[in-house]
DNA sequence: CTGAAAGCGCTAACAG
DNA sequence: CTGTTAGCGCTTTCAG
């Protein structure tokens, strides 16, 4: 383990603590012989500054936290996953470490994060799949701790965000099925805790007044982004005596639970009922069929969020941070 | 931002800051009384104590470090995703946190994350995806710091592992393959430099001798774990005269890749070659054909290592910690 | 260019 | 039950 210190290099080569410590930061002025001769004896004792003291002293911790609201094993998700990589790309760039926080979102939980921005443990917080009722999320904005919403958006003082077009997206995907011939499209809603759920509920009936179509309460339920509960809940479009020709789900997981349940009814996708997804996750072009479904650029976001982050931590930029990145449409067979 | 100290509850309090950081542990004695003024006010001060200035002070850190070996966009690999659900589910049992770090385990950078162990940033190490020529390894082992290695076998002092049965697994693929009348099977090696990658190839070598069937050196392959890389030198197998008629593949990425070959040449899975994968990732059952594979309990894995990790860490294990976990024949269609 | 003093915010150990 | 003293290992500040 790390025994040795800085005034063990420091005895040792007869100076003081600062002076190895100004060789250590690479800062102050240091006599090159004195310098050299203290990078030998660093070396020669397999010296390792003791990172915790120097946050301390520093009042930084170089690390961002990356709070995910705690679901059954995490990481499987491929969206968060997406996300995560584009940050921890980001942070390596400019030597910041990452730690993951799973957090329980739900509402009636206050306090339960909001003391991370507290604790000196991150200089800054990305909270990504944030609830639009979550109780900390004001306290936070208030606190002027540096933080960033991921797929989440507020236009208010305080809050910084990057998110993608869902409601643009949502129209595409409308447009693409319109265009296909459809006219009984059905909407599998997300949480409704979730702007970006929101909005693409937004875009759907956009589009569906644009195209001179009927909002009909019963062509949309909510799958709460599960694909297990859409599997369940789906059953109740098929059932119904006008059956949309059409399922719009507002991720792609739902959309895959969609598809296992239209495929339980001896009916086939695309040609029965058209299916199309949002996210563009990594299995949507292995299922069957591939699935169509609309882009959003997770680890652009994620990358995003992570830059933004730490220019808010630098101060290096002017608050607010809103950004929104574009969708894409995306062809496959489900439609 | 968090001013506000244990010396201002303290004053406030009109007690010692001992007595306060008494409360806050729950450790020593304090009058009831006291107290439940001090909590009071630390809650009317929206008091959170500076983690790491206790780290500094107790000389732990509560974190965990995962050493992941640093590719692009990292979390997208289900392999890891799935031991990290694993690490952060038991990690947060137990109050500690994880850190990600992205290292570059290439033989050749020494020192790149044995400092990490010196830096007093994290109360002990899981390293997935180590290499067997990783110079770093037995500085490591000697050191004496808590570390566990995930999917890495190595029966020397210091070093702890969990890992499955590789060798078993493989064997398993070859039995089921040989049972569906399979004699020309070949082989797609993952990188040369894991210990798993080798144990499979021991078992495909067992069974090939048990089953009286010759080892050609042409039906082996390297794919180095790589999807496109298996797409690429897959080639050689398929354009061999005695072409083979089943593949086992080291990995699910990799038969994913060779799968796409195949139907480049116009060839079905699994009737003209049969293809069985390795590791069981989420997309292997959404490919087409779905794909047959040996499932490693990837989850448990990540949940065992830290698990042990944490009572090395605690000093509640004799170590060397060495678990093998069970390995399954998942089959789908493509055999 | 180098050093001394003081402090980051907390806790361990001992004394009362 | 409570307080005092000392210190974790580094850096900032100021003086030389």
């Amino acid at each position: 383990m790390n025994k040795t210190t800085i005034s063990d290099i420091a005895s040792k080569a007869g100076v003081s603590r600062m002076t190895v410590s100004r060789v250590l930061s690479g800062n102050g002025p240091v006599a090159e012989e004195t310098a050299k001769k203290i990078k030998s004896i660093m070396a020669e004792m397999n010296y390792q500054p003791n990172l915790i003291a120097r946050s301390l002293s520093i009042r930084k911790s170089m690390n961002l936290g990356v709070l995910i609201p705690k679901t059954e094993q995490l990481f499987l998700d491929n969206y968060i996953a997406q996300v995560l990589s584009g940050v921890s790309d980001i942070a390596q760039e400019n030597d910041y470490r990452i730690m993951l926080v799973p957090v329980n979102q739900s509402c009636s939980e206050k306090g339960s994060y909001i003391n991370y921005a507290r604790s000196n443990l991150f200089d800054g917080i990305i909270l990504v799949k944030a609830k639009i009722n979550d109780p900390n999320l004001p306290e936070l904005a208030e606190s002027g701790f540096p933080f960033i919403l991921v797929n989440y958006r507020k236009n208010e003082h305080g809050y910084n965000y990057v998110d993608s077009e869902n409601v643009k997206g949502a129209e595409l995907a409308m447009e693409h099925l319109y265009e296909k011939g459809h006219r009984k499209i059905a909407f599998v809603e997300g949480t409704k805790e979730e702007t970006n759920s929101r909005d693409r509920l937004k875009g759907y009936k956009n589009s569906l007044k644009k195209f001179g179509l009927e909002y009909r309460e019963e062509y949309v339920i909510c799958g709460e982004f599960e694909k297990e509960i859409a599997y369940e809940r789906s059953e109740s479009l098929l059932n119904l005596v006008e059956r949309p020709t059409a399922i719009f789900c507002s991720d792609d997981y739902m959309a895959l639970g969609v598809i296992e349940r239209i495929k339980t009814y001896g009916l086939s996708v695309p040609n029965d009922i058209a299916v199309i997804g949002f996210d563009n996750i990594e299995i949507s072009q292995f299922s069957r069929p591939a699935l169509t479904t609309v882009r959003q650029p997770i680890y652009e976001i994620g990358k995003t969020a992570a830059t933004a982050l730490l220019n808010i931590i630098g101060n290096k930029i002017s608050q607010p941070v809103r950004k929104i990145l574009k969708t894409k449409l995306i062809i496959r067979e489900s439609t």
